[in-house]
Order: C-alpha cells, then sequence, then structure tokens
DNA sequence: AAAGGTCTCAACCGCCTCTGC
DNA sequence: TGCAGAGGCGGTTGAGACCTT
C-alpha cells in the first residue's frame, strides 16, 4: 500500500475522527485497516492528539501560559510533553514550537544560547517577573481586587516588590500580548536583583495551575492555583 | 505591486521505551 | 531473556502566511 504523506484533507480527518468515535483512541496501527485511511499510525496518532482532539485549546499564548512553560522548562528542560500536561488543552508540539520560535528568539536577539546563564538568569529576573506583574496587572483591573504574588526560591518564599521589577511602560501593557525578553531586557535590572531572589535558584518553583481533574474544566489563574500547582510539583519530584 | 526575508506551525523522522509473546 | 511491534517523545523540516523593503 502507498502511504500518504503530507498534509491532511478533510476527507481524512472524518475518517479518523469516525474511527475515533467508533474504536476509540489507541490501537493506531488498526487505523489504516478500519477506516481506509493511507496513512501511518503514527501519523494518525499525531493528526489526533495536535490538531483533531476535541479539547485542544486554539489560539494565542496566554501570559499566564507563557509564564508556566517558562518555569516548567527551567524545571524539566525540554520535556515538551510533561509540560504540556500542566496546560490544558496544549500540546506538546504547541509547546515546543513556542519555546522554538518564540524563546529561542529571544535568545537569538541577546546573542545568547538559551542554555547560557545569561539568558537563564534574564529569564528569570526579567521576564518572568514582568510576566507576573502583568498577569497581576490584568488580574486587578478585571477584578479590581488587589492580589499577592507568592515567589518561591529554593531557600523559601518571598512577595515581590513591584518597585523591583522592571520598568514598563503602559502602552506596552496594554497592547502587547505576548511579552518578549527584549520588551523590558535591560542587563543592569539583573545585576541590580535582589539576592534573596537571585541566589543562583531564582524563580525555578513558581508554576501555576488550576483543576487537575483531567483538563475539563477551565483553567482559572490566580495566585492561589499557582500555590496549588507548586505544592503538587513538589511532590512530583 | 513585487521580491525577498522571516515567522509559524503542522507534519515527519528517528530513537527510545513499553508491552506482549 | 530476547525479540518484534506499537506507542511516545523530542528534534527537525518545509509550505504557506505574513512582513519589510
Amino acid at each position: 500500500m502507498d502511504v500518504r504523506k503530507g498534509p491532511w484533507t478533510e476527507e481524512e480527518d472524518s475518517l479518523l475522527k469516525a474511527y475515533v468515535n467508533i474504536h476509540g483512541e489507541g490501537r493506531w496501527n488498526s487505523v489504516a485497516r478500519l477506516s481506509g485511511l493511507r496513512r501511518t499510525g503514527k501519523s494518525c496518532r499525531l493528526r489526533w492528539l495536535n490538531y483533531m482532539r476535541p479539547e485542544i485549546k486554539r489560539g494565542n499564548i496566554s501570559l499566564e501560559e507563557q509564564l508556566l512553560i517558562l518555569q516548567l522548562h527551567s524545571r524539566w528542560g525540554n520535556r515538551w510533553s510533561k509540560i504540556a500536561q500542566h496546560l490544558p488543552g496544549r500540546t506538546d508540539n504547541e509547546i515546543k514550537n513556542y519555546w522554538r520560535t518564540r524563546v529561542q528568539k529571544q535568545a537569538k536577539q541577546l546573542k545568547c544560547d538559551v542554555n547560557t546563564k545569561q539568558f537563564k538568569d534574564a529569564m528569570r529576573y526579567v521576564w518572568i517577573p514582568r510576566l507576573i506583574e502583568r498577569i497581576r496587572a490584568s488580574s486587578q483591573s478585571t477584578s479590581g481586587q488587589p492580589s499577592t504574588t507568592m515567589i518561591t526560591t529554593e531557600s523559601g518564599s518571598v512577595q515581590v516588590d513591584p518597585s523591583l521589577l522592571p520598568e514598563s511602560s503602559d502602552s506596552q501593557l496594554s497592547s502587547v500580548t505576548d511579552l518578549t525578553l527584549t520588551d523590558c531586557y535591560n542587563p543592569q535590572s539583573v545585576s541590580n536583583y535582589p539576592n534573596n531572589i537571585g541566589n543562583g535558584s531564582g524563580f525555578e518553583n513558581v508554576t501555576a495551575e488550576a483543576d487537575d481533574g483531567g483538563g475539563e474544566m477551565e483553567t482559572v489563574w490566580n495566585e492561589e492555583n499557582i500555590w496549588f500547582l507548586q505544592q503538587q510539583l513538589h511532590d512530583e519530584d
């Protein structure tokens, strides 16, 4: 049998959907035989998991999700599927693409590798605090309630003083959905960052996620959830 | 308007692990 | 215990969209 490759057609999607509706996920190598699709089992599995699953979330990666990705990556490295487990509706492929296109681009612009201490520091002390700041700003603007941001280092928890965060302009806050390092990167702000947060460990444990019940509920991002996931991840280790 | 460059993301590839025999 | 097949995962590619000049 000649195996088809390349982009999927609507007809192929329909066949795959019908197959999964009847047989459920799994046994992907049976798909071709049982559905008439001229695709490999791997191709079918990938198409379903990355594109056709009903719970797949589409659209831009939110600030909260960006924060999670940065934090989880600093914790687990390129273990995309593990990171994806903590972002309901997002696939490992999507997260991997985000990292390559957005994060690695930042490193390129800073003329350093993503694995260098310089870039990791910039991420910990500039990018992540700015993300937290913007998440807080947006949550305050919607709820009117003041919120606190708990930052946990490996040596304990601290509150981040907004005045210590890098300066930003209101226009950036209102118009930019995708925070970039070069939006706010200032080498001095890295070296000036307080030692109790820096100290080689940074914000590595700051993570966020709500409901752990299988991804059916929409994630609600707040400090409580950040703290909850933090504890969860700690237990996983 | 057109050409060239850049970005995005779906899809493939190859390797590794797991599972059943 | 070893083997084969299936599934899972991370790295990479390339087509098309988008942007810049």
